[in-house]
DNA sequence: CATGAATGAGACTTCATTCAT
DNA sequence: TATGAATGAAGTCTCATTCAT
């Protein structure tokens, strides 16, 4: 009793809240639940979750944006090291997959919900989701200057195949399209890595190109 | 009677909404628009909706039906047709891309309402939906076995990375981040198929790989 | 084809489209069921049931005053003959049981539908409805004025148990809480009769009060 | 704090809705009512309803069950106790011809909506209203067993006439065919007992039969 | 007579949000 | 902080009725 009124508990509330809500939007989707569902998932009235947050868009803006801002400074932080582009991408590859495997609820709400929500809250978002497409796209514009990527795709589109097949592959294990193991998770950041850096072409191919 | 009632205005009606409703889901989003929004945007009476669709997620069903069939049977043609597999992954990115330039409130609303919705509209066309992705697996793994694909990603994964850039790419069209143009779209087609294909690294690279 | 056509036929469409009603608002309940459906029973386009009828009360309106006025007419029949009253009150259980007997559906119909829908048709009807209960009631006060029945009750709350007593019968067999057979409707007659009429008790405590 | 929102109070407004659903119900009938009407003859919002029932149709499943529920408790009291059967039958009647009196709203919604609703509330209800069909049927086998009551008719359909005829009274008064006076309702009980143990014909015919 | 497409008012129900306690 | 009763706007869907053919 004591400690369930302590300042930290009532922070634990609202990180109560916010983890029931993952697990809500993910089960139901965004739309078709409702704030007491969240509330009930959390163990607390519902009107609580209005104590915490202005809305029930708030809990979602919210958590998405926790998310993103930590994938936008693992992806800026990796830009300023030592490493090759190949090495950076498979970088950002191996954390948005990671990211999955760790809390894949999280990151179904994020790409379901807002990601691609063009009408609701991608557009909200747009700003901070571009944000990383750019930073992407930057890595990529750099190793094009230095010559160990090509400048046959522009940096901007080549940002886009890259986290277009990332998604994808969320995409299908959010859908239960493909096998999800410890083994299966490692050969996905792999698979992309090699397949937009090297491509599908056998390199005889290439080279004759 | 060539009047304007004669059945072949009533089948009108039917194509009437349905286009509205391309309009109004693109433009609202699904969730957010009423089925009056339908109504109003076809200049028909509220009803008539309901005279030719059970509930308004058939609409949705129908739209997103009528166009993934279309391209299942693009795909199943190409693939039984003499190209290259580099030439069958380019008239597929072509295809998907001329739909989007053809139409680009329909294909918006497949993307962002239907292939995307893992907890609704996707989750009942999964079926249809992976039947794509299997087709071009199907192209990508033929290509492996007669050695002018590599096989050092699965076919099943290849797929994934292939179509994850287009529909990234659309996204970004639907979101604005990308600039549309003729020129653009011409140049979107290629840049998919020279990732996915040749990969971003400089030949030497690959060739010391 | 020809004979389909000829007037013979259209004043059969008219009955097809009564005769179906009563088995849809048998099964369905009035209120339930749609035009549309009396018109799917009939095997006709539901616009036909406007061209006979101006409404869907109508519909129910004419099923229920053309059987209530054939029950009126035989009650007034019964009246006027050389019966006793004991013999009258069997006959008009007679008619009822049989008519319940030979189409229970319409009866239901008028029973559930109508007899007791107090807020609806009931009180359209309630004037012809009333008639049938003075009638029975004329027959015992004439009893009473000769003396063949006793004057302890008014005629028109006797007439009144009497007809309840037959209508809960026919509840029942509605209801399925009473077995139906052909042994099972003549023992109703002369149930309802017996007890109307001698009553429960035993004869001696009669006597004796 | 005695204040308007105290958890009584609370309690309150579910009564208030119930109490409401009962004139509206008696007032318009069941299916020509909105549940608006309801809310705002109790004076609460809309919403409300739904806070304390599931739907419209609850709303009339309990007012009957709690109604119901006590005149079953009536009847098997009754059966248990020391009066003799024409005592029991009379008591029966008096209780429900006093529930009337006391609440002739709640009676006619009962009768006209659930007791001879075949196909909605009544079908739903079926198993406790022949509980009280079986149990007065018990009293009529009781009293056939000792020999106060006479066995010509079956206990069970005894009991339908007995019931039937009471029903009917009601019915007179909820369409106004029947004056209702103090003086008119304790005549009614003792007319329903009278006709159904004693009957209608003079004891000379009953005697001599 | 016959059809069924077209109309649109209106019903039930849901649920985000507020607020008194 | 915490509760959940209370609010009421808004949405989907139904269906009786009309009407052009």
């Amino acid at each position: 009793m004591a400690t369930a009124r302590s300042p930290a508990a009532a922070a634990d509330k609202r990180r109560l809240i916010l983890d029931a809500a993952v697990r809500v939007f993910a089960r139901q989707g965004f739309n078709s639940c409702r704030v007491s569902d969240i509330a009930d998932e959390a163990g607390v009235a519902y009107g609580l979750v209005y104590h915490y947050f202005r809305s029930k868009d708030e809990v979602l803006d919210t958590l998405f944006l926790e998310r993103w801002n930590v994938l936008l400074g693992v992806i800026a932080e990796l830009d300023g090291s030592e490493r090759t582009p190949r090495e950076k991408l498979l970088a950002i590859t191996s954390f948005i997959v990671d990211s999955y495997r760790h809390d894949p609820e999280l990151m179904k709400v994020i790409i379901v919900e807002v990601t691609r929500a063009a009408n609701t809250f991608g557009a909200t978002h747009i700003g901070v989701i571009q944000r990383a497409y750019q930073r992407i796209a930057a890595i990529v514009a750099a190793a094009q200057a230095d010559g160990s990527f090509r400048s046959v795709v522009s940096a901007e589109f080549a940002a886009m195949a890259f986290y277009g097949a990332i998604e994808q592959v969320l995409t299908s294990w959010i859908f239960g399209l493909l096998e999800e193991s410890d083994e299966g998770y490692e050969r996905a950041k792999d698979f992309v890595v090699v397949t937009i850096c090297d491509g599908l072409e056998a390199h005889s191919d290439v080279a004759s190109a």
